[in-house]
RNA sequence: GUCCCCAUCGUCUAGCCCGGCCUAGGACACCGCCCUUUCACGGCGGCGACACGAGUUCGAAUCUCGUUGGGGACGCCA
């Protein structure tokens, strides 16, 4: 089969209903999409998918495009409204209308649903019968007479099959009695997905349909509905669907499922992508970390999967990781700057009157970080000395013999360095030297130092954070911490 | 219920189309060791899978059938 067909204008689209935010599942599509049009220089189409006025709401349009530009998937052309283009919808039904390729239908919403659940608890596929199909003209004139409702259906054929070539999971075929005809205008004359969907993908000359795998059933449909308008069907590329740890497809049930929530979690754009990318596709090596333009470069739907992937954050937390591992420190200051100042530990002065100095501490914590928002309760301390101390760092350094005596004599040898000549070196070389005289191990002083520098037991190279607090800083929290250490009762 | 799709470590996957190179490879997670002032990073190692049953074949993860399991679709939603 021919997988990625190029001999013709590549032309994709993203077609979200603004019911919600973008959907995990969408953003993925969004993803292959926007890939396959990257690789093969073609066009990435965004089309907003709503003709249920009901169901759709414009600062959702408005959420999911913020979403989509957040991941970095910019679109080519659009967005385009379907709402807005129901002339053109109209003008294809009529046209079925007068061809006799489609035909009123007057039968009731209460009977429709009744014939379902009654086809259903039988064990029969609940397909329209096809009533309305067989009115005679005065049938017809009667029920338009009555002015009772009506919608539009397609008359599809009664015999035999409908085909396509799905680029994922090869060629698929259904009997026409297995499908009905199938409402193509609404009785307020808003036309239905199935038929605006295939109607648009003509007009816009859509060459590859990429979607998820909830699609192929209304492929079916759809595929009638090309050949109905005389018109060639587009390649299709069905993805396998997205499942929660439940195994369900997934839905906010399980947790996050908007891409607006991983952002606001602190994971890195690139980064999501890239998650979202290896869902349902592999480069084929052993490659897991692929950049934007690695993952455009190696590409193709041949290497798309047919069994569903789980969505696991793990995973995803550990290219979050690796991608800020990545970054240069200015451009993920500047991401982090947001975060540091909504969270009041510095203000955008603060920030950028010392922004050498926030570098540092950005480079301390740098391979720490899983997520963006990590910094604030990683580095919270450089910002602020009125912390706790760690419970179990208290046990283990500060109740110990001689903590004080140790901590006082580093505050003395700190103290000894003038302010400007504190740095990094000096005072490692202070501590080093208390440490020799003493006869201990510096291990024995960075513990308890830690501990009085930072309230934790755990963090960044002991003198990367001496010399980013600064002396008077250390002399400080080394002199609060001797208070705390006087509080507490005799070592045990 | 009917129809469709899928089936390799807990998870994402390579391998499958063109059977032998597979004592099934990689990654995440987990565990251990190393590095080390802690944590993290990094390095090394460990744990861990071809759903089951038939068949075809000298030989099957790879082909066929069945079973089981999972998922999806059955709307005047998209």
């Amino acid at each position: 089969m021919a997988a990625d067909n190029i001999n013709q204008e590549i032309r994709v689209r993203i077609a979200p209903s603004p019911s919600g935010h973008l959907h995990v599942g969408t953003a993925r599509t969004a993803v292959y999409n926007w890939l396959f049009a990257r690789k093969h220089g073609g066009t990435f189409i965004l089309r907003i998918e709503d003709t249920d006025q009901s169901r759709s709401f414009a600062e959702m349009t408005e959420s999911i495009m913020d979403s989509l530009k957040w991941l970095g998937l910019d679109w080519d052309e659009g967005p385009y409204f379907q709402s807005k283009r129901t002339e053109l919808y109209q003008q294809a039904a009529d046209r079925l209308l007068e061809q006799g390729r489609a035909y009123y239908c007057y039968c009731m919403r209460e009977e429709l649903e009744a014939r379902r659940t009654e086809a259903m608890a039988a064990g029969r596929n609940p397909l329209y019968n096809r009533c309305c199909r067989r009115l005679t003209a005065e049938q017809r004139a009667a029920r338009e007479a009555e002015g009772r409702e009506k919608v539009m259906r397609i008359a599809i054929p009664e015999n035999g099959t409908t085909t396509f070539e799905d680029l994922v999971l090869g060629p698929l075929t259904k009997g026409n009695d297995e499908l009905d005809d199938f409402i193509i205008l609404r009785a307020d004359w808003n036309p239905t997905y199935n038929f605006v969907c295939a109607v648009d993908d003509v007009e816009m000359r859509i060459s590859h349909v990429i979607r998820g795998n909830d699609h192929v059933t209304n492929t079916f449909k759809q595929v009638l509905v090309y050949r109905a308008l005389d018109a060639t069907p587009p390649y299709f590329a069905h993805l396998p669907l997205i499942l929660g740890q439940d195994k369900k497809k997934i839905s906010k049930r399980q947790g996050a499922v908007a891409v607006t929530e991983y952002r606001d979690q602190g994971y890195l754009p690139e980064a999501f992508m890239n998650f979202l990318a290896l869902l349902g596709w592999s480069p084929g090596d052993d490659r897991e970390y692929l950049p934007r333009t690695e993952l455009i470069a190696a590409f193709g739907l041949e290497r798309v999967t047919s069994t569903n992937p789980v969505f696991d954050t793990d995973k995803l937390t550990w290219l979050n990781g690796q991608y800020i591992r990545d970054m240069d420190d200015n451009k993920l200051l500047t991401l982090l700057q947001p975060i540091l100042m909504e969270a009041g530990l510095a203000t955008r002065l603060e920030i950028e009157t010392r922004w050498h100095w926030m570098l540092k501490i950005i480079h301390s914590l740098k391979e720490r970080l899983h997520f963006l928002t990590d910094i604030i309760a990683m580095g919270a301390f450089y910002f602020r000395g009125e912390f706790g101390y760690e419970e179990q760092g208290v046990a283990k350094y500060f109740r110990k013999d001689g903590t004080s005596e140790i901590l006082t004599a580093l505050a003395d040898e700190f103290a000894k360095i003038p302010e400007e000549r504190f740095n990094q070196e000096s005072s490692e070389q202070a501590l080093r030297a208390l440490a020799e005289s003493r006869g201990a191990k510096v291990a024995q002083l960075i513990h308890p130092l830690r501990l009085a520098l930072t309230g934790s037991t755990k963090g960044p190279g002991m003198f990367e954070i001496t010399d980013i607090l600064g002396r008077d800083n250390c002399l400080k929290r080394i002199a609060r911490s001797l208070e705390y250490i006087k509080t507490l009762g005799p070592p045990e």
